[in-house]
DNA sequence: TCTGACTAAGTGAGTATTCGCTCGGCTAGG
DNA sequence: CCTAGCCGAGCGAATACTCACTTAGTCAGA
């Protein structure tokens, strides 16, 4: 079936269960047998939707950059620079939330094996894109307002998404406990050193 | 054979296959067939030397840690500043160095798949730890001689290394060309942050 | 110096298992 | 009876790892 054509709720399903699977394997160790205990379907079942199981891995991350995207624009803050802060503090996943850990730990392993597989590189690529747009934009708006000094919004946005990513992928991984609240704080700070006086 | 007992000359000759293998095929694709086409041995006489993939891989990273680990302490520059950006500069992949890139691709996706491979969590563990403290070294002292303003050195060594990991992480590892430049000069900027005015 | 035992350093050909994926058939609703 | 949806069984290929064996060199003793 090709994958455009497979129904929403079906989608759906199947996307929970890789983001299972993930969270619990990790990619490198991912099978289509773990993919479908996770679900409510058997192995043939899922093949009766997708026809590879890079598929049913952009299924799945479809679905999380839906997801991330919808989270980002609800966000509810006043002012640019209580958006940024909102926005950064959603990025640095926390460290007891085990199911978000999991999946946001799998994601960067997808992440580093995209050089590799031009299939996830698409939809990652997206992903990745998108969040950077989100905070360029409170920081373009910003420094227009006067808010935020007169930064490169590019390069500045690349510094937090960088470091938000870079604290999933090796303090979390690793379980370095105790990382994440100084890291907090020091980003903190930096938002504050965006600030005009 | 115990890990320990491997001949050094075999052991820098294993691990480099291993680094070429996971530079080209990248974690999950990597196969011990693999390795053996990157070395000048058979399959088989891999495992004459190590019991088990796995201790393969984590003789790749043993030596990558000392390799870093002196990368580090041979940085010739004078004062703390000099010092802090000369470490930011050296993890900060050049995304024109293909070899390097692909090399610190490839530990960010055994970083990522640590959670679920004990084996190789030490290995890493030790890699960012030493990393980290380095940097929080080369604060502590700047703050004392009243280079650094007086921050928190743990938070942001972490900020700064998760920076340095979350670039190659997603910025290079999808190839988005462009976010380097900005994202150095960013973090140029943080430094100039931490001075003393 | 020759011989034979021993060892380090492999190799080519496997084995058992796991993998992604397919296929024939079952079943329930229309 | 048809078809959408699904499953059990299993196929071929790939994978990690093993094994029987070879080769080259060392070294003790006759």
């Amino acid at each position: 079936m090709p994958a455009d054509a497979v129904p929403p709720e079906q989608k759906a399903q199947i996307a929970h269960a890789v983001r299972q699977a993930l969270a619990k394997h990790g990619y490198a160790r991912l099978t289509t047998k773990k993919v479908a205990a996770e679900s409510d379907k058997s192995e043939a079942g899922l093949y009766y939707y997708y026809d590879s199981k890079d598929e049913m891995i952009v299924a799945f991350l479809e679905t999380s950059v839906d997801y991330l995207a919808r989270e980002l624009d609800e966000i509810a803050a006043d002012g640019h620079e209580e958006r940024l802060r909102a926005v950064c503090d959603l990025l640095l996943v926390d460290e007891d939330d085990e199911a978000a850990r999991g999946v946001n730990i799998a994601v960067m392993e997808l992440l580093s094996h995209a050089p590799h597989n031009e299939t996830l590189r698409e939809p990652l690529l997206e992903m990745e894109r998108h969040t950077l747009d989100v905070i360029v934009d409170i920081l373009q708006d910003g420094i227009e307002e006067g808010v935020f000094r007169d930064v490169d919004p590019e390069g500045t946005a690349a510094f937090l998404l960088s470091a938000t990513d870079g604290y999933t992928g090796f303090a979390l991984a690793l379980g370095m406990e105790g990382v994440g609240d100084g890291l907090r704080d020091a980003i903190s700070a930096y938002i504050d050193s965006l600030l005009v006086e």
